[in-house]
DNA sequence: CTCCTTTGACGAAACCTTTCGGCAAGGCTA
DNA sequence: TAGCCTTGCCGAAAGGTTTCGTCAAAGGAG
């Protein structure tokens, strides 16, 4: 006549080891102190009983939720282009997914809050936020908040030393002298003028490298909604200048085929009369022909890290500056000169 | 003194409209009965105090977490070829995620659950698979613990009506048709004999094709884990038959990849002398050259069916069978003879 | 006027875990 | 032996919401 198929409590354990609530919470927490026998048994009996605490309730007592969510920049859901940085994006989600739950916790994924009221739905113990926007909107709400949070690449306007970023200008000054060393004399820039580290950080590099090296720089701005098209008609432009670049460094996802589009189009080919190399590496560029030199961003990393980075914040550990990530130059035919 | 910048309890609220929680609770979760002047009241008081009901508080009162979890197949994470399907799933992530949102519900990405003790880490309402193997692991074990489950893509041993699919013979025939009304004769399939309702629904559908229009079916198999390469060595296969096809349905995605190769390769020409469809439509088929021709199987609208699906069942709700997405034919340059 | 039903609202218990202060027993020091 | 510290464990409260049963007042029927 036992009505009790239900799922077991903290209780349930406590009896069966015969000891305490508060004893068995302490074990299962690392807290207190408990006798070393003890905690044998009281493991035992959790695995016996196969009693796992309740998330709700352990977040009601102890205000920590568990969770982490992960915020992307989701806002063009049904829109032509959002899906550019899809491959970068997903490899994003599912290693921090796989980040949070390594330390027993969850992995939410939500638009982008704009309110406070979006936010305070969240409940979370603290939000990651990739690609963050100049002064992102978000970022001031969760700080308003207080809600810790972690960015992946830097918002270039803080300061404060709470995020994960690859290494933008190693990486630029990488590609520019591998062009160098392939024979490239002239190599053009193109990127976008929006407020993103990445694009920051790059145009910087290249320009003080030019400044270096004695080369004059040249860059092509494209509109980051139309990557390709416009990719290809600044590249057009740079091939009917009197003194044309032999090697073009193409920035976001989308532009160097564009690029390519135009090179071909000009009767011109790759690598043969120009070298091209991309700044973020993806499937179209492995899989174009030629296959494109690009820079691997390394995103399972960043998302380690950022996870990582997270959990400290979240434990009140004082920022120790940023984390940077070496990113890794995947080089390929659009480079190889023979 | 006042020593109270706390987040506000649905005790705060109570006072303020001059009722009790029970009342605001009541109000919030549109139960009991109350009258609407009072409800108006309470409604005000929580905008004013700036109230949010805590999820865990919530949860551990009424047993529901508000939670749905998506267990994606990010086995591979990491290693090569897993992204090949990057599009697809993001799409369904964020589409999912969107979706959760809207119902007032978080959306979880983890781990697909393997063992009992995984899943009540998850502590969720419900939970959506995408991609489910045949007899999946993980839905076993879902089902065994009670939790609520729908599939993105039907599990082909499973009978019970709750999962969300494409029309794949409907689209199938759609892509036939097409190719037959572009010019096609003799149309192979490429495809591959993993245990999935995709390809075997494709594979009956063609068949069933053939059999009607009095054509010989050719089919070559791939290796799901390396789809160009062997794709690119079944076309190959075809294309040195006595009587070669005119027109190749490649349906895993990077397939159609494959086979432009095979065929470039042997000094022949899309769509000059065969016609190239995909099953799977992505970025890498829109910037090929040429444009390949693809089946874009909605993921977004999958996505958004799976959570409704999964609310329904979850609140008790009797399973209709399963609903049935209608796909729809990209043509690109890769069929458009002229 | 009485009795019954409906309406609108409420008090208190319950959900499960963590936290806080306390306490008894044993060991050590002087 | 007295006093103090450490160890190991525990009881009870607290955290915010929903649920269950109760109840007073108002309305309707006879």
């Amino acid at each position: 006549m036992s009505t009790k198929p239900a799922r077991p409590t903290i209780r349930d354990v406590a009896i069966r080891a015969g000891v305490s609530m508060t004893t068995v919470s302490d074990v299962v927490n690392s807290k207190g102190r408990v006798d070393p026998a003890t905690r044998e048994r009281v493991l035992t009996a959790v695995s016996d009983v196969g009693w796992r605490p309740r998330r709700s309730a352990r977040a009601l007592r102890s205000g920590r939720t568990g969770v982490f969510a992960m915020c992307l920049p989701l806002g063009h859901v049904g829109v032509g282009d959002w899906l550019t940085n899809a491959e970068y994006d997903m490899a994003l989600v599912a290693a921090c997914a796989a980040a949070t739950v390594d330390s027993d916790r969850q992995l939410l994924v939500a638009p982008r809050p704009t309110d406070v009221r979006d936010l305070a739905r969240l409940d979370v113990d603290g939000v990651i936020i990739a690609d963050p926007r100049e002064g992102d909107q978000a970022l001031t709400v969760l700080n308003n908040a207080g809600v810790p949070a972690v960015t992946i690449d830097r918002d270039i306007q803080r300061t404060d030393g709470w995020w994960v970023e690859t290494d933008n200008t190693g990486s630029t000054l990488q590609v520019l002298d591998h062009l160098t060393a392939q024979g490239a004399k002239r190599i053009a820039l193109v990127t976008a003028d929006a407020p993103w580290a990445w694009f920051e950080d790059t145009s910087a590099a290249y320009a003080r490298w030019c400044a270096e090296h004695d080369v004059k720089p040249q860059v092509r701005l494209i509109d980051v909604e139309r990557p390709r098209a416009t990719a290809a008609a600044g590249v057009r432009s740079l091939l009917r200048l009197k003194n044309p670049p032999d090697a073009i460094f193409a920035i976001p996802y989308g532009t160097p085929l564009g690029a390519l589009d135009a090179i071909t189009e000009s009767g011109l080919s790759v690598p043969g009369d120009l070298l091209l190399a991309g700044g973020m590496d993806g499937q179209m560029l492995q899989v174009s022909s030629p296959p494109i030199t690009a820079v691997d961003l390394r995103p399972i990393e960043m998302a380690r890290a950022a996870v990582d980075l997270l959990a400290r914040r979240v434990s009140g550990e004082k920022a120790v500056g940023p984390v940077v990530i070496q990113t890794e130059l995947r080089v390929r035919e659009s480079t190889s000169r023979r």
